[in-house]
DNA sequence: GATCATTTTGGGTTGGTTACCCACATCACA
DNA sequence: TGTGATGTGGGTAACCAACCCAAAATGATC
């Protein structure tokens, strides 16, 4: 893995016009690989969250291998339509984006519905140890009441 | 199966005036067979799929030889009507086409309304793996919705 | 509090892509 | 053979993302 220190922090940003938004920089750099790549994922309705590259593809290639060599071994024939539903969710989970001057994020079609955000929305930025999640401030706020009374409980967990 | 690599990718197309949409290059080459010939088939309201011709023969042969060993096991005699209306279904799930000039398919009568979209609508197109779905925009943002958390397990399963 | 550095926002330009439009081919039917 | 509906091909204008740069805002330093 590459990032030694937790992503942290929270704060709120506009979208522009154009669907743009700024990160602050050790954000951005946090989620940019040596390439210069960055992967944009799908979460929940009102989530999409941002990986390095590199640590996302790793994630996935193992997986997809496998698959891959089922299905040429003749052994997904039972099992068509599971394999056309993984690939229908693993075409619009993730998308490559690339941050503009390393910081500025285009959010694309598709992930803007999905976000249900408009031209000059808010968002809320989120640090989220691993990763970035940008969120539609609404359901930020419901998560947080609804989550909040677990921090603590988890916090002692993971921590302990 | 001849695809090699799985079928990914998402973007949003406009049908246009006589019911045609574009495909991405590559896209249109992975549902090609080697005759040139793609097959459309209805895979549920708001969403039809594209096949290699070759590929989905193929899994309907399986799919018959199957039933018909059932049948003449004996398996079946309960199921006649199920069978008959199988039999009915398979006639009009599916249709030869063929990608025009710039790899664009026109949507033929009968999968018009079943895809529900109107000269100069919206359609997402997505990469299931084996297939590429054309999608009515609102069945796959609920779709998307209902379904994205369950990515994970999906995955764990099929590569596991 | 003034100055400088850094970050953020806004917008201009450009090039590639798409979708809109029209012209022509084909077919069915009168 | 004419007419209208439908399929096919391709030109072109409009759109959008990538790449710029400049102004505004913010924060840091002396």
């Amino acid at each position: 893995m590459a990032t030694e220190t937790l992503i942290t922090g929270e704060l709120k940003r506009t979208i522009d016009d154009r669907y743009r938004l700024t990160l602050p920089p050790e954000m951005a750099k946090a989620v940019t690989d040596e390439n210069g790549k960055t992967v944009m994922v799908k979460e929940r309705a009102g989530c999409v969250s941002l990986w390095r590259a590199a640590d996302w593809q790793k994630r996935l290639d193992d997986g997809i291998a496998i698959i891959q060599q089922k299905i040429s071994a003749g052994r997904m024939e039972e099992r068509w339509s599971e394999v056309q539903r993984l690939g229908r969710l693993l075409s619009t989970r993730s998308r490559d984006i690339q941050l503009a001057n390393r910081s500025r994020v285009l959010v694309p079609e598709g992930f803007r519905e999905f976000l249900n955000v408009q031209p000059g929305g808010e968002v809320m930025i989120v640090g989220a140890a691993i990763c970035i999640e940008i969120w539609n401030p609404t359901n930020w706020l419901e998560l947080l009441q609804t989550e909040m009374p677990e921090f603590s409980p988890l916090f002692k967990d993971l921590s302990g």
